[in-house]
DNA sequence: AATTAGTTTAACCGTTTAGTTAATTACTAT
DNA sequence: ATAGTAATTAACTAAACGGTTAAACTAATT
């Protein structure tokens, strides 16, 4: 059973391709239209200009890539078992679409202010729930006394870098696709083990 | 006391710039002479083409960034201290030059072949005295069984994925420079706590 | 003062690339 | 069937960009 796809999904499906591992700027729109299997012509009838279309792609990639980074963080359950979702839910992902990670950040990297305002982040609180969560685990003794903020960036550290640094990581190691994969795959327990360790009194 | 660059330094301070925010393709040669406060021909003269320019600052970002990156790992320290070691220097590196990684990544993202031969891994062992020293820990029951290049891998992110998603943590936990500062600083004993009390049985 | 080698510049060239146009084909509703 | 609209293409245009050239300038050497 052959899936017919719309030229318009062709060519994001095409422009996500060529976009994630060449960049704005290393993208060129006959290469688009090449593996779109359409002519060039036509990628400008769909979206008219290349900073359009890549538009077209950030506005898509970040409806996933930020929903699934901030979901969990601001759940109802209690801290240790959000630690566990989070990395399980977001290596997941993770594996499902390598390399969104690294074209995120350099989108942020060379446009913050673009970024910034298409997410409005000052809107919806990303993190309120689980920094006021954080500090009520401390008061009680729960968890060892440190901020906050070293404890999402830990948690996102470990569990996203592997990704973005996944060529040198297969290099260093003489990893193959499949090792990789399995190594991420126990990453899933490992980091929440590590995290919790560490916060323990 | 006003120190005058001689114009290849120039060039190479511009260029460093300039790569380091757009990358080789985003980069304009223009761009470059502009900041350098050169004519375009000149940079021609010195650096015959751009692939030429970009090769010469991608050797000198090698020449300091892995020596950095592997030179604790190999050293006949004790593993506890090796850890301490590593990412006070590491980090210290990192919030020096805060670009490199970034730059790196995309390097080896977009050449990995390259990159491997730049390197050549093959050559000298990367990591062999401390996957040894690993093992014998792990055998003496001194810290628990895991894999290694967790070990590894985990160190790594910790150290380096804030940096290369400062633009991203800056939004998110609104942070000015001084403020990320400090957290980095932060991280130098922060790190290897955590993956102590991770390895501790 | 003349020679020479290295350095710097303005003007230019050829190619690549995003984007346009005008004509053609496929589809849809009457 | 046909008119009208949407989709698609080949050929073209204008601008940007990497790279070249030939001439001018500088400083050391004779």
């Amino acid at each position: 059973m052959k899936i017919e796809l719309t030229t318009e999904e062709k060519i994001y499906e095409a422009a996500k391709e060529i976009f994630y591992r060449k960049g704005l700027d290393g993208a060129r729109m006959q290469e688009i239209a090449d593996l779109a299997g359409i002519n060039k012509a036509l990628l400008h009838y769909y979206f008219r200009t290349k900073e359009k279309l890549f538009g077209a792609i950030v506005k898509r990639v970040a409806e996933v890539f930020f929903p699934v980074l901030f979901s969990t963080w601001n759940m109802d359950i209690p801290f240790e078992a959000k630690i566990y979702t989070f990395t399980d839910k977001y290596i997941d992902f993770l594996i499902k679409h390598p390399f969104i990670p690294n074209f995120v950040i350099n989108l942020i990297h060379q446009n913050p202010d673009k970024v910034k305002s298409l997410l409005n982040f000052d809107k919806l609180p990303i993190s309120a729930q689980l920094e006021e969560q954080i500090r009520v685990e401390i008061e009680a003794g729960n968890i060892i006394d440190v901020d906050w903020r070293q404890i999402i960036i830990s948690i996102i550290s470990l569990s996203v870098f592997p990704f973005i640094g996944s060529p040198m990581l297969k290099i260093i190691f003489k990893l193959d696709d499949e090792e990789f994969l399995k190594i991420m795959e126990e990453r899933k327990l490992i980091i929440p083990k590590m995290v919790m360790a560490w916060l323990k009194p």
